[in-house]
DNA sequence: AACTATTTATAAGA
DNA sequence: TTCTTATAAATAGTT
């Protein structure tokens, strides 16, 4: 809504997102309580941050309903105050929780190489070196998975080229005993064997294999 | 709010009040939607019209609460024997929460070149190139940084060699009138002017300015 | 925390 | 109620 229009969905950077938070959350108070007074209206309004905290207000007869539950700073009503307790523990759990993922929001973040505004030149080194360090990691496993693929590869070739030995004794031994038997016709049988023999052959073989 | 500027209190005439009643309401969801949105909120309004009539709103985590009080305006007293729906929805919460945090330290140890045993060639070709998209941005950030520094020490280093230029002028002058005024011992003030003149030292002065 | 260029909300009128 | 419109208020981005 202002110095450039705003598209409705969770802001991204946590202190953008913070001072949001806190003027928004004013205007909105500011809102209900305008409404109470010129409508002459019921209001209960509760507010948790992303973080836990609650913010609240209420008109007098919603007041008590409200009060129950926010409990957390009004600490009084002995009849069924439980639900507090929890409240108050599970607001904390997930306030911690947040603060996580926000946490670490922010480092993948940085180390994709945004938010890195507010960072010194020691940090960006910091970070420079655990980068540096991840991608020799990953290099190392590059060269591994590549390793093993060209063993793939390796092996594959040596069983087609064992295969092709083989094949080609068989085709000599086939020629000879053809040529044996009938005295004719040898050259086609000749020509065959010669294409199975064929390294180049072999090893075009092996590759579209690992192709699948 | 417009046409003319209006006080903050209840507005007599009725068909105007109801009016208004409906705009500003309307209004006020909007901006508590809004928020909970933009800002990871939890929100809770409710908003009895002057005729009693109810309206609310509640972000997920908030809706067990007002529901309970939507129906303490029907019937009152309840009994205080299901913990279970806030204590529910709360466990849905964190359970996400858990997973989010769960991914977001696995994708950063990775980043680290840590954990990347199921991975395969194309998705550490991804990981490689979101490192170095990273890590050239660091880099980026480093030239600018030490562009500043550098900056800075030039800014540092202009301002000692004028102050020593005023500095000399200064001794030298002294030296002239004390010359002027007692013809002798004129040498240990031109010794003093050398001191001050001297380049050197002056590179030095602005570097250790820098170092705290 | 203050500023300000814009967007948004809305009072009055139709 | 709904639409329009002139103006007040809220606020996103910036400093």
């Amino acid at each position: 809504m202002t110095r450039k229009k705003i598209q409705i969905k969770k802001i991204d950077n946590i202190a953008a997102r913070q001072v949001a938070f806190s003027k928004r959350r004013k205007g909105l108070f500011k809102k209900a309580k305008e409404l109470a007074i010129l409508c002459d209206a019921e209001i209960g309004l509760l507010v948790f941050s992303a973080s836990g905290k609650l913010f609240d207000y209420a008109s007098s007869s919603v007041q008590g309903l409200l009060e129950k539950h926010s409990s957390v700073h009004s600490e009084n009503l002995p009849n069924l105050n439980e639900p507090s307790v929890e409240f108050q523990l599970e607001s904390n759990i997930r306030a911690k929780l947040n603060e996580e993922v926000e946490k670490k929001r922010h480092e993948l973040r940085q180390m994709k190489g945004e938010e890195l505004q507010g960072l010194g030149l020691e940090e960006l080194k910091k970070l420079e070196k655990s980068l540096l360090g991840g991608l020799s990691r990953v290099a190392e496993m590059m060269d591994g998975r590549n390793a093993e693929l060209i063993c793939d590869i390796g092996r594959k070739v040596d069983l087609l080229i064992e295969e092709n030995q083989r094949l080609n004794q068989l085709v000599e031994k086939m020629a000879y005993q053809t040529h044996n038997m009938q005295g004719h016709s040898s050259e086609s049988i000749v020509n065959n064997s010669q294409d199975y023999d064929s390294s180049d052959t072999s090893l075009k073989l092996g590759l579209s294999f690992l192709e699948h």
